[in-house]
DNA sequence: GCATGATAAATGAC
DNA sequence: GTCATTTATCATGC
């Protein structure tokens, strides 16, 4: 019975799953709000992953892909950066 | 495999920035990350088991039988550590408020 | 076929 | 020494 757990437990790590589409939602509305510096607190990351239902491990890795792969080709999300943009403003005049 | 520093990243030399002295800049191209073979990480794992905490002569040793520096065997051991609290984590978490058991 | 999440080398702050 | 991070690589989803 411990087996069958230790071995569920070691190969659901690297069986990748995406995630649902309001939590991608929701860090990407941080990320973008953040654009200037996309580096959120430790505090931060909890609640970004109660808000999400992922791990803080997993905010940081999204944070991290998200980073580089923006850095590496800015122009592949701006439409995506304009999107996200107009969301916050809109959510901030209310 | 060749894992030693200058081989790949700075693979020509000459034409990039001369190394050191004149220019101070920072991030002098960080080395390109390549991956360790099967034999360098079983045996580096093995020495992992016995010690976490590898001391100088043996990271020689280690070094010079898989063909790594100091710095890298250094490097892994820190890296592997890390990699084991947050296992520990992750299995805390993983199995706590759980079904079963 | 790339997008995406997770992991493995490598760096730097402290 | 730890630890957040950068970067490339790996593995999977679709």
């Amino acid at each position: 019975a411990v087996m069958i757990l230790r071995s569920r437990f070691l190969d659901a790590r690297r069986k990748r799953r995406n995630f649902s589409k309001q939590a991608t939602e929701i860090l990407n509305e941080y990320f973008y709000s953040h654009l200037s510096n996309p580096y959120p607190s430790e505090e931060a990351k909890e609640e970004l992953a109660k808000k999400c239902s992922i791990t803080v491990s997993q905010v940081s890795n999204w944070f991290g892909n998200k980073r580089i792969r923006y850095k590496k080709n800015i122009g592949k999300f701006q439409e995506e950066a304009n999107l996200y943009a107009a969301k916050t403003a809109v959510t901030a005049a209310h | 495999e060749n894992t030693n520093p200058g081989s790949s990243a700075s693979s020509s030399s000459v034409t990039k920035e001369g190394s050191k002295s004149s220019n101070s800049s920072a991030p002098r191209t960080r080395k390109k990350r390549c991956p360790y073979s099967k034999f360098q990480i079983r045996e580096l794992e093995r020495e992992f088991f016995f010690n976490v905490y590898i001391n100088k002569e043996k990271r020689l040793q280690l070094s010079r039988m898989l063909n790594l520096t100091d710095r890298q065997v250094k490097i892994w051991f820190q890296n592997r550590r890390m990699k084991e609290k947050k296992l520990s984590r992750d299995r805390l978490q993983y199995f706590s408020g759980n079904p079963l058991l």
